[in-house]
DNA sequence: GGCGTTGTTGTGCAAGTGTATAAATAGCCT
DNA sequence: AGGCTATTTATACACTTGCACAACAACGCC
Protein backbone atom coordinates (compact mmCIF):
# COMPACT_ATOMS: atom_id res chain seq x y z
CA UNK A 1 0.00 0.00 0.00
CA UNK A 2 1.16 3.19 0.10
CA UNK A 3 2.27 3.21 -3.29
CA UNK A 4 5.31 5.39 -4.10
CA UNK A 5 5.15 8.19 -6.95
CA UNK A 6 6.06 6.87 -10.19
CA UNK A 7 8.46 8.76 -11.96
CA UNK A 8 10.31 9.79 -15.25
CA UNK A 9 14.22 10.92 -15.70
CA UNK A 10 14.52 13.84 -17.87
CA UNK A 11 17.44 15.63 -18.79
CA UNK A 12 19.16 17.76 -17.01
CA UNK A 13 18.95 20.62 -19.45
CA UNK A 14 15.04 19.71 -19.95
CA UNK A 15 14.56 19.54 -15.73
CA UNK A 16 16.15 22.82 -15.50
CA UNK A 17 14.37 24.28 -18.00
CA UNK A 18 11.06 23.24 -16.70
CA UNK A 19 11.99 24.49 -13.15
CA UNK A 20 12.76 27.57 -14.43
CA UNK A 21 9.58 28.16 -16.24
CA UNK A 22 7.71 26.93 -13.14
CA UNK A 23 9.42 29.58 -11.04
CA UNK A 24 8.61 31.92 -13.47
CA UNK A 25 4.59 31.14 -13.51
CA UNK A 26 4.87 31.11 -9.59
CA UNK A 27 6.14 34.29 -9.31
CA UNK A 28 4.12 35.63 -12.19
CA UNK A 29 1.15 34.26 -10.79
CA UNK A 30 1.61 35.14 -6.60
CA UNK A 31 4.56 37.06 -6.50
CA UNK A 32 7.98 35.95 -5.12
CA UNK A 33 6.43 35.68 -1.85
CA UNK A 34 4.21 33.06 -3.52
CA UNK A 35 7.00 31.08 -5.08
CA UNK A 36 7.74 28.83 -2.44
CA UNK A 37 9.74 25.51 -3.55
CA UNK A 38 6.56 23.18 -3.19
CA UNK A 39 4.41 26.08 -5.51
CA UNK A 40 7.49 26.02 -7.95
CA UNK A 41 7.85 22.00 -8.12
CA UNK A 42 4.12 21.01 -8.01
CA UNK A 43 3.81 23.11 -11.56
CA UNK A 44 7.03 21.32 -12.72
CA UNK A 45 5.82 18.09 -12.00
CA UNK A 46 8.16 16.88 -9.42
CA UNK A 47 8.65 16.88 -6.05
CA UNK A 48 10.28 19.67 -3.83
CA UNK A 49 13.90 17.75 -3.11
CA UNK A 50 14.63 17.96 -6.21
CA UNK A 51 15.07 21.58 -6.61
CA UNK A 52 17.66 21.16 -4.41
CA UNK A 53 19.21 18.81 -7.07
CA UNK A 54 19.91 21.18 -9.25
CA UNK A 55 20.18 24.35 -7.41
CA UNK A 56 22.19 25.06 -4.16
CA UNK A 57 19.52 26.64 -2.97
CA UNK A 58 16.54 28.60 -3.90
CA UNK A 59 18.04 32.07 -3.68
CA UNK A 60 19.97 30.75 -6.97
CA UNK A 61 17.06 29.20 -8.54
CA UNK A 62 15.30 32.88 -8.73
CA UNK A 63 18.82 34.69 -10.14
CA UNK A 64 18.48 31.99 -12.64
CA UNK A 65 15.21 32.36 -13.28
CA UNK A 66 15.78 36.09 -14.08
CA UNK A 67 18.48 35.98 -15.80
CA UNK A 68 16.80 33.49 -18.17
CA UNK A 69 13.79 36.58 -18.24
CA UNK A 70 15.66 39.00 -19.02
CA UNK A 71 17.77 37.17 -21.81
CA UNK A 72 14.20 36.44 -23.60
CA UNK A 73 12.78 40.08 -23.42
CA UNK A 74 15.63 41.56 -25.00
CA UNK A 75 16.25 39.48 -27.86
CA UNK A 76 12.39 39.24 -28.46
CA UNK A 77 13.32 43.08 -28.82
CA UNK A 78 16.07 43.24 -30.80
CA UNK A 79 14.60 40.28 -33.30
CA UNK A 80 12.66 43.47 -34.87
CA UNK A 81 15.50 45.05 -35.87
CA UNK A 82 16.99 42.07 -37.77
CA UNK A 83 14.99 43.14 -41.27
CA UNK A 84 16.77 42.84 -44.77
CA UNK A 85 16.23 45.21 -47.75
CA UNK A 86 14.35 48.00 -45.52
CA UNK A 87 15.41 51.53 -45.05
CA UNK A 88 16.70 52.46 -41.26
CA UNK A 89 12.91 54.29 -41.28
CA UNK A 90 11.26 51.35 -41.87
CA UNK A 91 13.26 49.58 -39.37
CA UNK A 92 12.66 51.60 -36.72
CA UNK A 93 9.46 51.57 -37.13
CA UNK A 94 8.98 47.90 -37.14
CA UNK A 95 11.24 48.11 -34.13
CA UNK A 96 8.58 50.36 -32.15
CA UNK A 97 6.03 48.52 -33.77
CA UNK A 98 7.07 44.44 -32.38
CA UNK A 99 7.61 46.63 -28.99
CA UNK A 100 4.29 48.19 -28.63
CA UNK A 101 2.23 44.80 -29.78
CA UNK A 102 2.03 41.22 -28.46
CA UNK A 103 3.74 39.69 -27.15
CA UNK A 104 6.21 41.84 -26.02
CA UNK A 105 3.21 43.58 -24.67
CA UNK A 106 1.81 41.53 -22.09
CA UNK A 107 0.25 41.39 -18.86
CA UNK A 108 2.62 38.28 -17.03
CA UNK A 109 6.16 39.75 -18.42
CA UNK A 110 5.26 43.30 -16.98
CA UNK A 111 4.65 41.56 -13.76
CA UNK A 112 7.75 40.02 -13.30
CA UNK A 113 9.67 42.40 -14.58
CA UNK A 114 8.05 44.98 -12.03
CA UNK A 115 8.28 41.92 -9.46
CA UNK A 116 12.49 41.27 -9.88
CA UNK A 117 13.19 44.73 -10.37
CA UNK A 118 11.16 46.08 -6.79
CA UNK A 119 13.99 44.04 -5.11
CA UNK A 120 16.92 45.98 -7.69
CA UNK A 121 16.81 48.73 -5.48
CA UNK A 122 18.47 46.09 -2.74
CA UNK A 123 19.60 43.13 -4.78
CA UNK A 124 23.06 44.62 -6.47
CA UNK A 125 23.12 41.51 -8.56
CA UNK A 126 19.70 42.28 -9.64
CA UNK A 127 20.33 46.05 -10.18
CA UNK A 128 23.70 45.12 -12.39
CA UNK A 129 21.45 42.71 -14.70
CA UNK A 130 18.99 44.91 -15.41
CA UNK A 131 21.46 47.60 -16.35
CA UNK A 132 23.49 45.72 -18.72
CA UNK A 133 19.67 44.93 -20.09
CA UNK A 134 19.04 48.40 -20.54
CA UNK A 135 22.13 49.72 -22.09
CA UNK A 136 22.26 47.22 -23.95
CA UNK A 137 18.74 48.38 -25.39
CA UNK A 138 19.63 52.01 -25.67
CA UNK A 139 22.36 50.54 -27.43
CA UNK A 140 20.44 49.28 -30.11
CA UNK A 141 18.31 52.41 -30.19
CA UNK A 142 21.02 54.18 -30.44
CA UNK A 143 22.37 52.65 -33.52
CA UNK A 144 19.10 52.83 -35.48
CA UNK A 145 19.02 56.67 -34.99
CA UNK A 146 22.31 57.19 -36.14
CA UNK A 147 21.20 55.16 -39.50
CA UNK A 148 17.93 57.27 -39.52
CA UNK A 149 19.21 60.07 -39.36
CA UNK A 150 22.45 59.57 -41.71
CA UNK A 151 20.09 58.35 -44.40
CA UNK A 152 18.66 62.01 -43.82
CA UNK A 153 21.98 63.90 -44.54
CA UNK A 154 22.20 64.95 -40.90
CA UNK A 155 25.43 64.29 -38.63
CA UNK A 156 24.28 64.68 -35.02
CA UNK A 157 27.39 64.49 -32.78
CA UNK A 158 27.84 61.98 -29.85
CA UNK A 159 25.96 63.93 -26.76
CA UNK A 160 22.82 64.49 -29.32
CA UNK A 161 22.81 61.05 -30.53
CA UNK A 162 22.70 60.20 -26.35
CA UNK A 163 19.89 62.44 -25.90
CA UNK A 164 17.79 61.15 -28.84
CA UNK A 165 18.36 57.42 -27.54
CA UNK A 166 17.47 58.14 -24.31
CA UNK A 167 14.42 59.92 -25.00
CA UNK A 168 13.03 57.46 -27.44
CA UNK A 169 13.82 54.09 -25.35
CA UNK A 170 11.78 56.43 -22.65
CA UNK A 171 8.86 56.48 -24.85
CA UNK A 172 9.03 53.24 -25.68
CA UNK A 173 9.54 51.96 -22.04
CA UNK A 174 6.98 54.33 -20.87
CA UNK A 175 3.93 53.61 -23.91
CA UNK A 176 5.02 49.34 -22.66
CA UNK A 177 3.92 49.80 -19.83
CA UNK A 178 0.60 51.57 -20.49
CA UNK A 179 0.40 49.20 -22.81
CA UNK A 180 0.86 45.82 -20.85
CA UNK A 181 -0.98 47.39 -17.69
CA UNK A 182 -4.29 48.66 -19.35
CA UNK A 183 -4.26 47.20 -22.95
CA UNK A 184 -7.61 46.99 -23.23
CA UNK A 185 -7.92 51.06 -23.18
CA UNK A 186 -6.03 51.41 -26.34
CA UNK A 187 -6.99 49.88 -29.59
CA UNK A 188 -5.15 47.80 -31.54
CA UNK A 189 -2.13 49.36 -32.89
CA UNK A 190 -2.91 52.95 -31.31
CA UNK A 191 0.35 52.31 -29.01
CA UNK A 192 2.24 51.64 -31.92
CA UNK A 193 1.13 54.82 -33.80
CA UNK A 194 1.23 57.16 -31.23
CA UNK A 195 5.26 56.18 -30.34
CA UNK A 196 6.08 56.08 -34.47
CA UNK A 197 4.82 59.83 -34.13
CA UNK A 198 6.42 60.76 -31.10
CA UNK A 199 9.83 59.36 -31.92
CA UNK A 200 9.53 61.25 -35.06
CA UNK A 201 8.79 64.64 -34.06
CA UNK A 202 11.67 63.95 -31.30
CA UNK A 203 13.93 63.16 -34.54
CA UNK A 204 12.33 66.05 -36.33
CA UNK A 205 11.63 64.04 -39.21
CA UNK A 206 8.41 64.79 -41.63
CA UNK A 207 5.57 62.79 -41.63
CA UNK A 208 6.27 59.64 -43.12
CA UNK A 209 4.41 59.58 -46.24
CA UNK A 210 2.25 56.05 -46.89
CA UNK A 211 2.87 54.35 -49.67
CA UNK A 212 1.55 50.97 -49.30
CA UNK A 213 1.55 49.90 -52.87
CA UNK A 214 4.37 48.12 -54.64
CA UNK B 1 12.83 39.94 37.43
CA UNK B 2 12.21 39.55 34.01
CA UNK B 3 10.58 42.97 33.56
CA UNK B 4 7.71 43.73 31.32
CA UNK B 5 8.82 46.41 28.75
CA UNK B 6 7.84 49.73 28.93
CA UNK B 7 5.07 51.41 26.58
CA UNK B 8 3.52 54.84 26.05
CA UNK B 9 0.07 55.09 24.35
CA UNK B 10 0.15 57.31 20.65
CA UNK B 11 -2.93 58.40 19.34
CA UNK B 12 -4.34 55.84 17.00
CA UNK B 13 -4.36 57.69 14.00
CA UNK B 14 -0.26 58.40 15.05
CA UNK B 15 0.03 54.69 15.76
CA UNK B 16 -1.81 53.39 12.05
CA UNK B 17 0.42 55.90 10.15
CA UNK B 18 3.31 54.72 12.06
CA UNK B 19 2.93 51.09 11.28
CA UNK B 20 2.05 52.14 7.21
CA UNK B 21 5.14 53.10 7.41
CA UNK B 22 7.21 51.27 8.81
CA UNK B 23 4.94 48.83 6.66
CA UNK B 24 6.61 51.15 3.60
CA UNK B 25 9.95 50.97 4.64
CA UNK B 26 10.36 47.00 5.16
CA UNK B 27 9.08 46.74 1.73
CA UNK B 28 11.44 48.92 0.33
CA UNK B 29 14.43 47.68 2.26
CA UNK B 30 13.50 43.31 1.71
CA UNK B 31 9.81 43.22 -0.80
CA UNK B 32 7.10 41.92 -0.08
CA UNK B 33 8.24 38.78 1.71
CA UNK B 34 10.24 40.72 3.95
CA UNK B 35 7.44 42.54 5.31
CA UNK B 36 6.18 40.37 8.23
CA UNK B 37 4.45 41.51 11.43
CA UNK B 38 7.43 40.72 13.50
CA UNK B 39 9.49 42.74 10.99
CA UNK B 40 7.28 45.93 10.71
CA UNK B 41 6.69 46.29 14.52
CA UNK B 42 9.73 45.63 15.41
CA UNK B 43 11.00 49.08 12.71
CA UNK B 44 7.68 51.04 14.15
CA UNK B 45 8.74 50.25 17.78
CA UNK B 46 6.39 47.87 19.15
CA UNK B 47 5.85 44.49 19.35
CA UNK B 48 3.81 41.74 16.41
CA UNK B 49 0.34 41.76 18.47
CA UNK B 50 -0.80 45.45 18.20
CA UNK B 51 -0.93 45.20 14.53
CA UNK B 52 -4.03 43.44 14.81
CA UNK B 53 -5.29 45.40 17.13
CA UNK B 54 -5.36 48.41 14.33
CA UNK B 55 -5.55 46.27 11.09
CA UNK B 56 -7.87 43.27 10.58
CA UNK B 57 -4.84 41.54 9.19
CA UNK B 58 -1.59 41.96 7.57
CA UNK B 59 -3.10 41.98 3.80
CA UNK B 60 -5.26 44.98 4.74
CA UNK B 61 -2.14 47.01 5.94
CA UNK B 62 -0.37 46.26 3.06
CA UNK B 63 -3.42 47.78 1.01
CA UNK B 64 -3.53 50.84 2.99
CA UNK B 65 0.09 50.96 2.62
CA UNK B 66 -0.24 50.93 -0.97
CA UNK B 67 -2.96 53.50 -0.81
CA UNK B 68 -0.84 55.81 0.89
CA UNK B 69 2.09 55.60 -1.20
CA UNK B 70 0.05 56.11 -4.27
CA UNK B 71 -1.41 59.17 -2.71
CA UNK B 72 1.33 60.59 -1.88
CA UNK B 73 2.89 60.09 -4.94
CA UNK B 74 0.02 61.75 -6.80
CA UNK B 75 0.06 64.74 -4.54
CA UNK B 76 3.51 65.35 -5.07
CA UNK B 77 3.20 65.32 -9.02
CA UNK B 78 0.29 67.25 -8.98
CA UNK B 79 1.48 69.80 -7.06
CA UNK B 80 4.23 71.42 -9.15
CA UNK B 81 0.99 72.33 -11.16
CA UNK B 82 -0.10 74.92 -8.95
CA UNK B 83 1.95 77.79 -9.88
CA UNK B 84 -0.04 81.39 -10.13
CA UNK B 85 1.32 83.97 -12.72
CA UNK B 86 3.18 81.27 -15.49
CA UNK B 87 1.98 80.91 -19.09
CA UNK B 88 0.79 77.16 -19.31
CA UNK B 89 4.01 76.82 -21.10
CA UNK B 90 6.14 77.28 -18.11
CA UNK B 91 3.39 75.48 -15.82
CA UNK B 92 4.01 71.98 -17.84
CA UNK B 93 7.56 72.79 -18.13
CA UNK B 94 7.60 73.02 -14.37
CA UNK B 95 5.63 69.81 -14.12
CA UNK B 96 8.12 67.89 -16.38
CA UNK B 97 11.24 69.28 -14.10
CA UNK B 98 9.31 68.42 -10.46
CA UNK B 99 8.35 65.00 -11.81
CA UNK B 100 12.39 64.28 -13.37
CA UNK B 101 14.19 65.54 -9.78
CA UNK B 102 14.23 65.05 -6.32
CA UNK B 103 12.11 63.75 -4.69
CA UNK B 104 9.94 62.15 -7.29
CA UNK B 105 13.29 60.61 -8.78
CA UNK B 106 13.95 58.31 -5.86
CA UNK B 107 14.60 54.48 -6.25
CA UNK B 108 12.94 54.24 -2.30
CA UNK B 109 10.01 55.24 -4.44
CA UNK B 110 10.50 53.22 -7.42
CA UNK B 111 10.90 49.95 -5.89
CA UNK B 112 7.65 50.12 -3.76
CA UNK B 113 6.30 51.42 -7.13
CA UNK B 114 7.35 48.47 -8.68
CA UNK B 115 6.87 45.98 -5.57
CA UNK B 116 3.17 46.61 -5.70
CA UNK B 117 2.56 46.91 -9.37
CA UNK B 118 4.32 43.51 -9.61
CA UNK B 119 1.12 42.02 -8.26
CA UNK B 120 -1.51 44.26 -9.70
CA UNK B 121 -1.72 41.56 -12.63
CA UNK B 122 -3.16 38.73 -10.18
CA UNK B 123 -5.25 41.44 -7.49
CA UNK B 124 -7.79 43.44 -9.42
CA UNK B 125 -7.74 45.66 -6.26
CA UNK B 126 -4.00 46.89 -6.79
CA UNK B 127 -4.93 47.40 -10.69
CA UNK B 128 -8.23 49.05 -10.42
CA UNK B 129 -6.11 51.81 -7.94
CA UNK B 130 -3.01 51.69 -10.07
CA UNK B 131 -5.87 52.70 -12.81
CA UNK B 132 -7.33 55.25 -11.31
CA UNK B 133 -3.85 57.02 -10.03
CA UNK B 134 -2.52 56.71 -13.77
CA UNK B 135 -6.02 58.32 -15.29
CA UNK B 136 -5.99 60.91 -12.98
CA UNK B 137 -2.22 61.54 -13.68
CA UNK B 138 -2.36 61.35 -17.71
CA UNK B 139 -5.82 64.01 -17.08
CA UNK B 140 -3.94 66.67 -15.43
CA UNK B 141 -1.66 66.14 -18.19
CA UNK B 142 -4.16 66.27 -20.81
CA UNK B 143 -5.27 69.71 -19.40
CA UNK B 144 -2.35 71.17 -19.38
CA UNK B 145 -1.16 70.40 -23.30
CA UNK B 146 -4.80 71.61 -24.16
CA UNK B 147 -3.97 74.47 -22.37
CA UNK B 148 -0.43 75.05 -24.09
CA UNK B 149 -1.82 74.63 -27.27
CA UNK B 150 -4.56 77.17 -26.93
CA UNK B 151 -2.25 79.44 -25.98
CA UNK B 152 -0.78 78.98 -29.16
CA UNK B 153 -3.98 79.45 -31.49
CA UNK B 154 -4.14 75.91 -31.82
CA UNK B 155 -7.60 73.84 -31.31
CA UNK B 156 -6.62 69.71 -31.72
CA UNK B 157 -9.96 67.48 -31.27
CA UNK B 158 -10.43 65.17 -28.76
CA UNK B 159 -8.72 62.56 -30.17
CA UNK B 160 -5.42 64.38 -30.82
CA UNK B 161 -5.39 65.85 -27.50
CA UNK B 162 -5.30 62.35 -25.99
CA UNK B 163 -2.54 60.82 -28.00
CA UNK B 164 -0.59 64.16 -26.85
CA UNK B 165 -1.62 63.31 -23.52
CA UNK B 166 -0.70 59.21 -23.28
CA UNK B 167 2.46 60.21 -25.50
CA UNK B 168 3.44 62.70 -22.82
CA UNK B 169 2.71 60.59 -20.25
CA UNK B 170 4.94 57.88 -21.49
CA UNK B 171 8.16 60.15 -21.93
CA UNK B 172 7.44 60.94 -17.92
CA UNK B 173 7.15 57.46 -16.97
CA UNK B 174 9.71 56.34 -18.86
CA UNK B 175 12.34 59.15 -17.91
CA UNK B 176 11.17 58.65 -14.13
CA UNK B 177 11.69 54.60 -14.28
CA UNK B 178 15.45 55.59 -16.04
CA UNK B 179 16.08 57.86 -13.65
CA UNK B 180 15.35 55.88 -10.38
CA UNK B 181 17.00 52.74 -11.60
CA UNK B 182 20.12 54.49 -13.04
CA UNK B 183 20.01 57.92 -11.84
CA UNK B 184 24.39 58.63 -11.50
CA UNK B 185 24.25 57.84 -15.10
CA UNK B 186 22.37 61.14 -15.73
CA UNK B 187 24.21 65.16 -15.21
CA UNK B 188 21.76 66.71 -12.67
CA UNK B 189 18.70 67.74 -14.94
CA UNK B 190 19.65 66.67 -17.72
CA UNK B 191 16.34 64.24 -17.67
CA UNK B 192 14.27 66.99 -17.36
CA UNK B 193 15.99 68.68 -20.23
CA UNK B 194 15.43 65.59 -22.25
CA UNK B 195 12.16 65.55 -21.65
CA UNK B 196 10.59 69.23 -22.12
CA UNK B 197 12.77 68.90 -25.72
CA UNK B 198 10.86 65.76 -26.30
CA UNK B 199 7.50 67.02 -24.73
CA UNK B 200 8.33 70.33 -26.90
CA UNK B 201 8.77 68.26 -30.33
CA UNK B 202 5.61 66.50 -29.61
CA UNK B 203 3.57 68.95 -29.71
CA UNK B 204 5.31 70.91 -32.32
CA UNK B 205 6.60 73.58 -30.26
CA UNK B 206 9.40 75.63 -31.39
CA UNK B 207 12.46 75.26 -29.11
CA UNK B 208 11.69 77.47 -26.04
CA UNK B 209 13.85 81.13 -25.60
CA UNK B 210 15.24 81.55 -22.71
CA UNK B 211 13.96 84.66 -21.02
CA UNK B 212 15.67 84.65 -17.87
CA UNK B 213 15.67 88.07 -17.26
CA UNK B 214 12.89 90.25 -16.29
C1' DG C 1 -5.48 58.63 45.04
C1' DG C 2 -8.14 54.81 43.36
C1' DC C 3 -10.33 52.68 39.45
C1' DG C 4 -11.91 51.23 35.03
C1' DT C 5 -10.89 51.32 30.08
C1' DT C 6 -8.21 49.82 26.53
C1' DG C 7 -3.85 50.26 24.18
C1' DT C 8 0.03 47.20 24.48
C1' DT C 9 2.79 43.32 25.58
C1' DG C 10 4.16 38.52 25.77
C1' DT C 11 3.30 33.81 24.85
C1' DG C 12 1.44 30.07 22.41
C1' DC C 13 0.03 27.57 18.33
C1' DA C 14 -0.85 25.49 13.86
C1' DA C 15 0.51 25.98 9.24
C1' DG C 16 4.11 26.73 6.06
C1' DT C 17 9.09 27.66 4.98
C1' DG C 18 13.89 26.13 3.09
C1' DT C 19 17.00 22.62 3.66
C1' DA C 20 19.16 18.00 4.88
C1' DT C 21 19.15 13.22 4.17
C1' DA C 22 17.79 8.42 3.62
C1' DA C 23 15.22 5.35 0.87
C1' DA C 24 13.60 3.88 -3.70
C1' DT C 25 13.59 3.26 -8.54
C1' DA C 26 14.29 4.33 -13.59
C1' DG C 27 17.24 3.75 -17.14
C1' DC C 28 21.77 2.55 -19.02
C1' DC C 29 25.73 -0.64 -19.68
C1' DT C 30 27.37 -5.17 -20.12
C1' DA D 1 18.71 -10.35 -17.06
C1' DG D 2 21.09 -8.13 -13.52
C1' DG D 3 23.50 -4.68 -11.30
C1' DC D 4 25.14 0.47 -10.95
C1' DT D 5 24.38 4.92 -10.51
C1' DA D 6 22.32 9.09 -10.36
C1' DT D 7 17.68 11.01 -10.51
C1' DT D 8 13.69 11.35 -7.85
C1' DT D 9 10.71 10.67 -3.90
C1' DA D 10 9.58 10.93 0.79
C1' DT D 11 10.27 12.17 5.43
C1' DA D 12 12.24 14.84 9.04
C1' DC D 13 13.74 19.10 11.21
C1' DA D 14 14.58 23.65 12.75
C1' DC D 15 12.78 27.90 11.92
C1' DT D 16 9.50 31.55 10.52
C1' DT D 17 4.99 33.08 9.64
C1' DG D 18 0.25 35.18 10.71
C1' DC D 19 -2.92 35.07 14.14
C1' DA D 20 -5.39 34.26 18.86
C1' DC D 21 -5.60 35.31 23.56
C1' DA D 22 -4.66 36.36 28.30
C1' DA D 23 -2.12 39.24 31.27
C1' DC D 24 -0.62 43.82 32.13
C1' DA D 25 0.03 48.76 32.63
C1' DA D 26 -0.64 53.69 30.90
C1' DC D 27 -3.82 57.13 30.93
C1' DG D 28 -8.32 59.62 31.82
C1' DC D 29 -11.89 60.33 35.01
C1' DC D 30 -14.10 60.70 39.51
Amino acid sequence: MNARRKFRREGEERRRQDLIDATLDSVAEHGLQGATVRTIALRAGVTAGLIRHYFPGKEDLLQEAYAALMGRMTEQAKAALVMEDASPRQRLAAFVTANLNAPIIDQRVFSLWATFLGRAGADPTLARAHREGYLGFRNEVEAVVAEVLAAERRKPDAAELRRHAIAINAIIDGLWIEGCLAGEMFSPGELAAIGIKAIEAELGLAPEKQFQEK
